[in-house]
DNA sequence: CCAAAAATATACCGATTGGTATATTTAATT
DNA sequence: AATTAAATATACCAATCGGTATATTTTTGG
């Protein structure tokens, strides 16, 4: 890795959490100098312009999120110990994801919905593919004969990040944990009511 | 109405679709006098700051969309319809709402919650009060007689909320009106299986 | 209709925004 | 170790930001 190369995986990193606790429009460039300790000679030596660097950040908050998440599920084998283990990496998760402004995804998302169209895609993408893992995961449960073959995994992988999403929502804006863990609890009564035959 | 809280109601009727679809905090003072005509002076006339503005524009937002919905729920009469008529409102009036920068409650939540401090206590205060309402409705359905007497109404008011904001979310991100229309799928399927004996 | 008061417009303020041209430093190549 | 090339820092730019003091217009009460 060349030293260009180091700089800017530096300044995505160090940036990560001030985008997505600031938000992505409201974060500064002498924001982005004061975190990395660099100047804005280097910050556009590396980068063409701001919406380079938004991007990149928001693509490394995604992917780490869905790293960890991946980490997580990769652990268990069944599909129902692994949708379990999404449900428990949110549980246990949840502090430390607050405490850097929340979910990436939902921020981004109501960001880039009107505003920040460059962002739009990227966001898109990383909802298609939670959703693509999770219904891949169901799908693997009608393999094994233990989730039912009727199920359409589309409708459920969204419904679940719906609830998840919703319930970080509650939880961050009314302070209280207490909303996210309904939204999971709820998903793991769908799982056993509706998965199972 | 005095000629200022004239003025002062036409600042806030013509910012607020400006604010939900471009942001509380990216809106700009020069968007405001734009789209309402006015100068600089007129504006800090009848605002003291534009945190002022934010915070009026946001609750008549609020306001506006609780109006439509109890407007649309009072036409009903038993408990069962009165959620019925809540779902269909939002079928119906996504449309308009997506035209006019998506739903308040979310815009307004995802950016109070770090960045924009003030507008939080605001924001809490609506969820709240959707809830109470949703729960309100509930318990008139246990004394009706059509609701379980062991419905713990709280939780399900927060879960409905939960599954129509991460509903919207959705929507307006993936541009589909599937999910929305999934999300209050769940709630009718949740109402039925769980609410009536 | 006239005077006082209220409301709105004009013209400005310093600070900050994203961005750039150029100088300087650091790293790679011979 | 010297030269070249790449990377970073410095110093600046116009535009815009939120905000204000003052001038002008409009409304209101007598």
């Amino acid at each position: 890795m060349s030293k260009a190369e180091k700089t800017k995986q530096l300044i995505i990193e160090k940036t990560a959490d001030v985008f997505n606790s600031k938000g992505y429009a409201a974060t500064s460039l002498s924001d982005i100098t004061k975190v990395t300790g660099l100047t804005k000679g280097s910050i556009y030596g590396n980068f063409d312009d701001k919406e380079e660097v938004v991007i990149a950040a928001f693509k490394f908050n995604a992917k780490r999120l869905r790293d960890e998440m991946d980490l997580a599920i990769a652990k268990e084998k069944t599909a129902y110990e692994q949708l379990m283990a999404m449900l428990n990496f949110y549980k246990t998760t949840w502090k430390k994801a607050a405490s850097q402004g929340g979910c990436p995804m939902l921020n981004a998302a109501t960001e880039a919905d009107d505003h920040l169209l460059f962002l739009r895609d990227a966001v898109k993408e990383n909802f298609i593919a939670w959703q693509t893992k999770v219904s891949s995961i169901i799908a693997q449960g009608k393999a094994e004969g233990s989730f039912k073959a009727s199920l359409h995994a589309e409708t459920y992988a969204y419904t679940f990040i719906m609830l998840i999403e919703g319930g970080i929502l509650l939880s961050r804006t009314l302070n209280q944990i207490t909303h996210l863990n309904t939204a999971l609890d709820r998903i793991q009564l769908i799982i056993d009511q509706e998965f199972i035959h």
